[in-house]
DNA sequence: GTAAAAAAATGATATATATCAAGAATATTA
DNA sequence: TAATATTCTTGATATATATCATTTTTTTAC
């Protein structure tokens, strides 16, 4: 069960990218006052798919996966959460319902903005709602580069493009453990989780990468960026 | 050629889902005053992928297709623009540069607004900046929606999906004539024209539509849904 | 209106990918 | 630590989809 705790050391999350920096001290003493900071254990539930949107949040501690889940019972994961990542959804002016779940990888905290306060932030301060708008087009770029490479790549380039991301993005080295199923591999990538154990297994054998179950080590980048380019 | 030309029947271009009606009359003004309109011809490229993002367009006349280009000679159409729509992308505020591109697909007009423009409204009108917000968050929401039928469905289910949308959204009526070629059909649906024809063919077959060259006829929209939603 | 060009359609075939079933390895619980 | 459940792996096979070559139809240009 996730658990509601009250701690004063994130200064609205730290955001990395740092869209409260446009904040005055009133404004952000007002954001700081309204936020609350819950723990999730691994594989619970922070946002579902079709759940009403009431908060932002922003991932201090741990990973998450973004994902969409169809009626095809298939899953499509658009992003993995890094800590002081904000996630909020399309939801926000327009339905105010979560169009993707958020889901714990590890032992995780988040902390949540109430979006009305979020709603009065870019009422009064154009600065931030510039920032916002910057971020959601970041994201929207981002989303373009996952279509075409889901899209127009075959399997091989896919699987590259989700290691690259993973090694570049996410885990920031060539070698990395990872909490992520060979399904979540595969739900990264557009396919089945037989094909990305295959996959895999040939860049094994080719010695691209090195794997034994969780821990990935990638030995020739630039042989899975050509792959990636090629498709 | 694209022809530059001044005219006065579009306030700010009518837009229907009105982004400009939070705008005050000096506002409006002062936007009408610095917009220009342009006349395409079919085939025209409006705005450039890789290109400076100088000017957000809004469509007065016409269609005209909005699509990536990858660096492996494949499409992807992200949505058939109607009059009155507008068109930025999503460069804006992040690199002022065209992430797709946008083509006539018949004689089309667009008006056009400076970037800067644009930029001061946000800035000094905030209900502006708020639904801008909420344009945005919009077009995230389709975008997921095309993300998900094209990588979750197969054929039948994605040119189903072509056809309702193009039905639904585009024409309004199960009768409809298309400026697209069976490559725009298949750069919608992501697969190969062939592949599209094939298709298209077998619904003929099956009496699902009915069509010659570039008139469609939905005769049977509950199967089109059917097979949408089963995939 | 005819010739040339472009787009659409078809068939044969190759390739990519999913499915299903089973076994092996790993993680979880009692 | 044993027992159980879960995830991972593999192989065999079926299906979906792309490719290539060719013909037919439609559009464009003269």
């Amino acid at each position: 069960m996730a658990i509601f705790i009250k701690t004063s050391n994130c200064s609205v999350c730290n955001l990395k990218m740092n869209l409260f920096r446009f904040l005055d001290k009133e404004q952000l003493a007002y954001i700081n006052k309204t936020r609350h900071e819950v723990k999730f254990h691994k594989g619970e539930t922070i946002f579902k798919q079709g759940g009403p949107l009431t908060h932002i949040a922003c991932l201090t501690s741990g990973n998450a996966k973004v994902y969409i889940e169809s009626h095809l019972n298939k899953n499509t994961i658009l992003k993995i959460l890094k800590p002081s990542e904000l996630v909020g959804g399309p939801g926000f002016y327009v339905d105010y319902r979560h169009h993707f779940s958020v889901s714990a990888l590890t032992e995780s905290t988040a902390c949540f903005i109430d979006v009305h306060v979020f709603e009065e932030m870019i009422k009064i301060n154009t600065s931030f709602a510039m920032e916002f708008i910057k971020y959601l087009n970041n994201i929207t770029i981002k989303l373009y580069d996952k279509l075409i490479s889901l899209t127009h790549k075959q399997m091989h380039g896919r699987i590259s493009d989700t290691l690259l991301y993973l090694s570049k993005e996410i885990y920031n080295s060539n070698t990395f453990q990872t909490m992520l199923s060979r399904q979540d591999l595969a739900d990264l990538s557009a396919m089945t989780k037989e094909s990305a154990i295959r996959i895999l297994k040939e860049f094994k054998d080719e010695g691209i990468i090195d794997f034994s179950t969780n821990i990935f080590n990638i030995l020739k980048e630039d042989v899975l960026v050509k792959i990636s380019k090629t498709g």
